[in-house]
DNA sequence: CAGGATTATTGGATCGTTCCAAATAAGTCA
DNA sequence: TGACTTATTTGGAACGATCCAATAATCCTG
């Protein structure tokens, strides 16, 4: 019942050619004759063909067409739009992805990206989960498949990465809380174990002591980088002895989060207590108050990773090439624009500063 | 320099035995020798061997392990939380899956099913995009590939299907801002040539007529199913003359831009306004305030069409069966309970109604 | 110990496509 | 007309794993 498939002898033998002319066709080779290509193509039509792919990769000068995409956490905003960032650049390439999230378990992480390997993926963007080691990518290069890092970080791992300026970025939203009068600024959420919480950690204190403030360990509040983390850090954050009166936080999930703990004691976001996020996700907009953030871009730097990899998977050559996205703040309401107590801001989107590491290149060898 | 990769031949050579003692070796067959077997694990492991799927989803009895997930908006996270409760039941299936956006377009949605097709995926669950037609799945269905639909109804399509019960919970929904002393209700966001919004509005209307109160067609605002979308909505609906005093909304993400537009106009959502909204996203519950929403559970969701294809694609035949997700009224914070000027209403994520339209099934011949 | 059953192993042939070398057809030139 | 292009077309032989039928090795059992 289930008709067995349709391949390029029945076409062949449809059109009465031979299933190398076929192939031809299909590679739109302009070697073959006008006439025939069009009675193949018909014949294409006629008997509901598909093209075979797997055949095809068995070959092995072929390139699968195929690229694998290992994320996080899917739910997080983050994510989803660094995900289809890397959708529209791969599709509009002729590629088609595989996607799975890890929820941080290096055990999917490795099931995953074996099973993706066996299914002949030609590139690999991941967003590695915590704990990852540069030594998991190990086989991966021997086996020439190019491999792009986003997000967070591996140390000593040689394969390429876009990260975003997370030292400027938290550098600039810090500098940004002091100019507007605050002297107790929290970090909330994220855990200080990751590089991306250390490099943010470090921006936020360096911005610190360069004004000359203390950088008291206590205002450190770790916690898992989402909403509900968020709630739980502030709630931490109040019980501080001397409280602070801003926030810089890991992200935006954890920035929402914070402003609704603030909201459940009564305190205004933006009025009452300063908020920053980080990452910019598209709620960051919307939200009410909009929230001042430091704009990574999320769909601009899926985009980006998915160029970077496709780079290398055409040029064959397996070069390591370190990015870094330049961020930049995005100064909103969640800080008291306006006629707060800590000084008038900006009105509408102003952007207050943009780290101008852009670019920096880095090359190893393949 | 990329070296040729190793085959099963390779290893057969190193191991001393035939390909084919390798390749039952691979299927861990129980024929096969224990110390045969080692020797061959063994090598399989020095010479960093990785099995060939597509090699081996020539042969036709063989199923390729890949499936296809097709979504409209993966930034809403909703179809987040849905690819991730799809993504858990594949994974662990030993399934990996391609997943796409299509961003409501025709026409990449059908470039992406042709490319996946390509590639010999075993099974699809789609989420279709709006104007989908039920012709658009006759190939599929000829080439006999399980198809799951979920989400939005195709009319008329033959295969299986997975939707929540739209009717009855903006039906509970309302019924239950009426409860509260309700009368100026209206129904925002949402396109209302979709299946799922006319579904939704129908529960709402009838809900209303049957309290004796008029189903005004002002009340109901069309807009783009998002958190723009929202706030675009509610502005619209405080124009209307007799304005409306609490709203249902067509999704969450509407949901909470209505919140963000009400509180720009200096009204809080939940004491000036109420608000309910549909899915019941994880934001719904840490937002304030908490969202009272008709709980889709988008995840379980995700893991019950899982299922469904999984089933398919095991048995063998496509024996297309409409499944009906029942959904519950989770009520919060966002429509006044405690002291509001409409009644004291429960305390705290109370489950006020469930639908009991479970799991009616309907089976077609195959 | 012949014959039968059991246990392990193994050559092809096969899946659907590509690609090379070679063949054929058609035209060109002297 | 024969040699020589140029334009089309075409049989195989890969590619890597599976699977069937057949073989080889071992163990019984009367």
């Amino acid at each position: 019942m289930t008709k067995s498939r349709v391949t390029v002898v029945d076409i062949a033998r449809a059109a009465g050619v031979s299933k190398s002319t076929v192939s031809l066709v299909l590679q739109a080779s302009p070697l073959v004759n006008e006439q025939t290509r069009a009675r193949v193509n018909a014949a294409i039509r006629d008997l509901g063909y598909v093209y075979n792919r797997g055949a095809a990769n068995l070959r092995q000068t072929a390139s699968s067409k195929i690229v694998g995409i290992v994320v996080n956490d899917l739910t997080n905003s983050f994510f989803a739009e660094l995900a289809v960032g890397m959708d529209i650049v791969m599709q509009s390439a002729g590629f088609v992805q595989f996607l799975a999230n890890t929820g941080e378990s290096l055990d999917r992480q490795r099931e995953v990206i074996a099973s993706m390997r066996e299914h002949g993926i030609s590139g690999l963007i991941i967003s590695p989960a915590r704990g990852t080691d540069a030594s998991d990518f190990k086989p991966l290069i021997a086996a020439g498949v190019p491999v792009v890092i986003v997000v967070r970080n591996i140390a000593g791992a040689k394969v390429s990465s876009l990260l975003s300026d997370n030292y400027a970025g938290a550098r600039a939203a810090t500098e940004h809380l002091i100019a507007l009068g605050h002297r107790r600024i929290a970090f909330l959420g994220g855990f200080s174990d990751t590089a991306v919480s250390a490099d943010r950690i470090d921006g936020y204190r360096d911005a610190l002591v360069a004004a000359g403030l203390s950088a008291d360990a206590a205002l450190v509040v770790n916690s898992a980088p989402s909403r509900a983390g968020g709630v739980a850090a502030i709630e931490r954050a109040m019980l501080i002895a001397d409280r602070p009166t801003a926030a810089l936080c890991f992200n935006d999930a954890v920035a929402f989060g914070v402003c609704d703990g603030l909201r459940t004691r009564s305190l205004e976001p933006g009025r009452d207590f300063g908020v920053v996020g980080f990452d910019d996700v598209i709620e960051a907009q919307t939200a009410v108050p909009a929230l001042t953030t430091v704009s990574v871009d999320p769909q601009g730097m899926g985009r980006r990773a998915a160029q970077m990899l496709l780079k290398q998977i055409n040029s064959g050559r397996v070069e390591a090439e370190a990015q870094v996205a330049s961020v930049r703040l995005v100064v909103r309401q969640s800080c008291g624009t306006g006629a707060g107590q800590w000084g008038g801001g900006a009105s509408h989107d102003t952007v207050a500063k943009d780290t101008m590491g852009t670019d920096r290149r880095q090359h190893d060898r393949a």
